[in-house]
DNA sequence: TCCGGAAGAC
DNA sequence: GTCTTCCGGA
């Protein structure tokens, strides 16, 4: 347990000191796979290289070109010989019974998870959704705002604003000094990918020797485990902890300060972000660890180890732990886990995916994940809120601002009470809020309607945000969806009908099953964003949350933060903030006079607020800072009284 | 050539 | 969970 809590809280701090960096949002332009989405640890519930890992593999490998190679769309590829690419996967998978109509077979698995999908009307061509494909494996890639891929690229079929195949040549697929100089983006995958076949069957196909060889000693020393041990080790704050999509993957498997890796040409998958000690994505961790962090929020795939982090004993500013709630938030989403994940963060709401708003300079977004955490709206976050997309019942009312601000002075305190405030919300730590059980109760609202907790209107705000090439936006089929319904292949899709700038007009209709709603945010001008009922999330009047002892209910975390939040800022009045949001915080702080509206519009309306992307200017988000710890601190008192 | 159900291995 | 294998159908 220990060891537990100290990774995790060592991953904060990594999270924390990369968040910090200021390039990351310029350098958030471009990503790559994360070495660690090659690994097969890397799919949870698969313990071998996966067809899809095996098939970017073999794109990448100027070698196989003849076999298989990107072609025109984003993340379009033709087998170019189906029996060879067979023969290699089976070889990889001691499988030499192996075909194209078995390998077929799987890629058609594939449509399935929309992770692929068949590319009709041209033979043995298929394409990679990398909206789906991306997002899971890196929950914190703002895909809305289009940034998170090239958008260079050519049109896409379908319409949408979609990245685009550099225009290099195919060959100019890393090649194997290249990968050895800058083994980021897919050195490492090779090795992984060797690794992770373990197959006993070391037949020698081409692929397996070269992969094999590839693989380094140190790396397959390596291991997660490996890694997650690396991350106890004592470090520097500032050192970075896990190696980044397009770093220089260190001996230990961890980050080390890199070049950028230069995209793959034809590939779809951009380079890293991160110029220096990494990219933006791409943690060495595998999700199989459930602790991989990216450089701007702790990238947590699996909640059960995440969890316990709530009940820990470390005192984090109340941002280490937005940004950290934030990428579990992520992570649940990302690997599709129930909502209910959420439930060890009993004050925390539910954060969702999220698009950047038009508004927020794309640089924001850079920052994190596209996930707002209700815990703290950030200072961005009031302005830009974001609804939250999980379809969460948000049971207790607003609180009094007396309440609020009776525990405002309490709010300086130090970080320690920040985080047993945290601390408390877990279910674990509910001693820490006086032995309360948490008051705030976040549950899924799956079983809502979905009228009743989505607003059609998907903001459009989300959708202009959205990343056009949401032709297969998986991680956000629900924005829009209700909007947009277009073809899925691109081939379908017409491209006469492109969608404005910067407008996602396809959604990926694939994405229909997601699990999750985003919330509608209501039409910008419409003036109902505050109006707007908390979208994604639900007081359920049966579910009332619970009730303090004075009858009064406890306000939600979320609520309790944008209130306060906006309360400073109305105070405060810097003007260092442009019209737009004093407009939007203004426009929230009435609302909250109000008296009336209870947590539920704290989603902003759907404004798009990031938190982890959206990390304020450097001046702003110490200010911000500043805010979340009182804010943390009063509310830790005000659950308590709860 | 492609699709997808079904059963089963791992 | 991720294929692999088999197979009928379009």
């Amino acid at each position: 347990m220990i060891a537990y809590v100290m990774a995790c809280y060592i991953i904060l701090v990594c999270n924390l000191t990369l968040i910090n960096r200021p390039h990351h949002s310029v350098l958030a332009a471009r990503f790559a796979f994360p070495e660690w989405a090659y690994k097969p640890e890397s799919s949870p519930g698969s313990r071998q290289i996966q067809l899809w890992h095996f098939i970017l593999e073999l794109l990448r490998k100027q070698e196989y070109n003849d076999v298989i190679a990107w072609q025109g769309d984003y993340g379009e590829f033709v087998i170019k010989d189906p029996d060879e690419v067979a023969r290699l996967w089976g070889a990889r998978k001691c499988k030499p019974q192996m075909n194209y109509d078995k390998l077929s077979r799987a890629l058609r698995y594939y449509y399935n998870k929309r992770i692929l999908h068949k590319t009709k009307g041209k033979r043995f061509t298929y394409k990679f959704n990398f909206n789906k494909l991306v997002l899971v494996n890196y929950p914190f890639i703002d895909m809305g705002s289009g940034r998170g891929v090239p958008q260079s690229a050519p049109p896409v079929p379908t319409g949408g604003t979609h990245f685009r195949f550099p225009p290099s040549t195919p060959s100019e697929v890393l090649s194997s000094s290249e990968e050895l100089r800058s083994p980021g983006v897919f050195s490492t995958v090779a090795r992984r990918m060797a690794r992770g076949s373990v197959s006993d069957c070391s037949d020698g196909t081409s692929t397996n020797s070269e992969l094999e060889e590839a693989a380094g000693a140190d790396e397959r020393a390596v291991g997660p485990d490996r890694a997650f041990r690396g991350l106890l080790a004592p470090r520097l704050p500032h050192e970075p902890m896990f190696r980044f999509y397009g770093g220089h993957p260190n001996p230990a498997g961890l980050a080390r300060p890199a070049h950028r890796v230069h995209p793959e040409p034809l590939s779809p998958f951009p380079v890293s972000p991160l110029p220096g000690p990494g990219g933006l994505l791409g943690p060495t961790l595998s999700p199989a660890l459930s602790m991989t962090p990216n450089p701007h929020l702790a990238y947590t795939p699996s909640p059960s180890l995440s969890s316990p982090m709530m009940s820990s004993h470390f005192s984090f500013n109340p941002e280490d732990m937005k940004h950290y709630l934030q990428a579990h938030t992520q992570s649940v989403y990302n690997y599709h886990l129930s909502p209910r994940a959420f439930l060890h963060y009993p004050n925390i709401v539910v954060p969702q995916p999220h698009r950047p708003t038009p508004e927020k300079p794309a640089t924001h977004h850079l920052h994190g994940p596209p996930m707002p955490l209700s815990l703290s709206q950030q200072p961005g976050a009031g302005e830009d809120g974001h609804p939250s997309p999980f379809k969460f019942k948000l049971q207790p009312p607003p609180l009094g601002r007396k309440q609020r601000e009776a525990g405002s002075s309490l709010a300086a305190s130090s970080s320690s009470n920040h985080s047993s405030s945290f601390t408390g919300s877990g279910p674990i730590a509910g001693s820490a809020l006086g032995g309360a059980p948490p008051k705030i109760k976040v549950e899924p609202v799956s079983d809502l309607s979905e009228e009743d907790v989505e607003v059609t209107d998907i903001s459009e705000e989300d959708e202009l945000n959205q990343n056009s090439e949401d032709e297969e936006g998986d991680m956000f089929p629900h924005l829009a969806r209700s909007r947009h319904h277009h073809l899925y292949n691109g081939s379908s899709s017409s491209p006469s009908a492109p969608p404005p700038p910067h407008i996602n007009p396809e959604d990926d209709p694939d994405d229909d099953e997601e699990v999750f709603k985003t919330p509608a945010t209501p039409p910008p001008g419409s003036g109902s964003s505050l109006a707007f009922p908390l979208i994604g999330l639900k007081t359920e009047p049966g579910q009332a949350g619970p009730v303090s002892p004075g009858g009064t209910r406890c306000i939600p975390l979320k609520l309790r933060f944008k209130r306060r939040w906006s309360e400073d800022q109305r105070m405060e009045a810097d003007g260092e903030r442009d019209e737009a949001e004093d407009k939007k915080v203004r426009a929230e702080g009435e609302e909250q006079e109000d008296g009336k509206r209870d947590g539920e519009e704290d989603n902003g309306g759907g404004r798009g607020v990031i938190l982890g992307l959206m990390l304020p200017p450097a001046p702003t988000q110490r200010r911000a800072s500043s805010e979340l710890h009182r804010a943390t601190a009063q509310l830790s008192l005000e659950n308590t009284g709860c």
